[in-house]
DNA sequence: AATATAATGCAACTAAGTTGCGATAACAAA
DNA sequence: TTTGTTATCGCAACTTAGTTGCATTATATT
């Protein structure tokens, strides 16, 4: 079932990201391919990459959508469980590679947890 | 300038949130008043409220914007950081009032941090 | 080359949230 | 109480990120 197929849309969605470590969100990969792929398109590789665990997903401050590369993740796991970082100066969103313990919350079962720092990234604060 | 009214619409959201410590979504309001208020005017109110620091609001899991009461939040400053949870099975939204420090990160400015944690809550979790 | 089916493009749709504007209602001052 | 100012409301139209259905095309397998 679902393999998944090296159509030009997965190479360039993947070059996209191999540009270097930032997040990109799903807006912006649609203005930037726009002359080349239709936007379901991307919406649905993306899709596909992030169940194969090459791409985790992740919302930023407005409520959109972002993308970024995984470091050890799989398809049937994805272990990435770090902070974001969204500069409110340049927009750029990034992971950030330090870990954050979730305390234990009495009473609750935590599965998963959402961080999302917001401040001036290094380029930014200067 | 912008002294608050009393009008219905306002008296009717307090009301909501006075009903329990719980978060709750615009979209939740929007359908629970639906007979009374217009979406707009519900959306305008819970922007004042946020404003005057009498409500806090935040993204839950799926992106909708979430309200809750603010304690020691003032209209200048909202103070409230604190973590917040979204039960995976009920759905419930409420404010975890535990401390999460948030690291310093090297080169960076933290401003601002949204933590949201997903898990079962203290009814689901049997 | 033939086949099966994954992937694409297009258009239409969904849903949360926003905007403009004329009408209405709070509230303070007379 | 009445009046005047202006905050607030309701409505309709809009914006925008993301989704869906379906006919067509491309990929990979035999």
């Amino acid at each position: 079932m679902g393999v998944i197929r090296k159509t030009k849309s997965v190479e360039a969605l993947l070059n996209e990201f191999n540009q270097g470590q930032e997040a990109i969100s799903a807006k912006q990969l649609i203005e930037q391919l726009d002359s080349k792929f239709n936007k379901t398109t991307i919406y649905r590789v993306l899709d596909r990459l992030e169940e194969d665990g090459v791409l985790h997903s992740f919302l930023g401050k407005d409520g959109l959508k972002w993308y970024a590369k995984c470091n050890g993740c799989s398809a049937s796991k994805h272990k990435d469980v770090h902070p974001h970082f969204q500069c409110l100066k340049c927009g750029k969103v990034d992971c950030l590679s330090i870990n954050m313990p979730i305390p234990h919350i009495p009473n609750r079962k935590v599965e998963v947890s959402q961080i999302l720092i917001q401040g001036l990234c290094e380029q930014c604060f200067v």
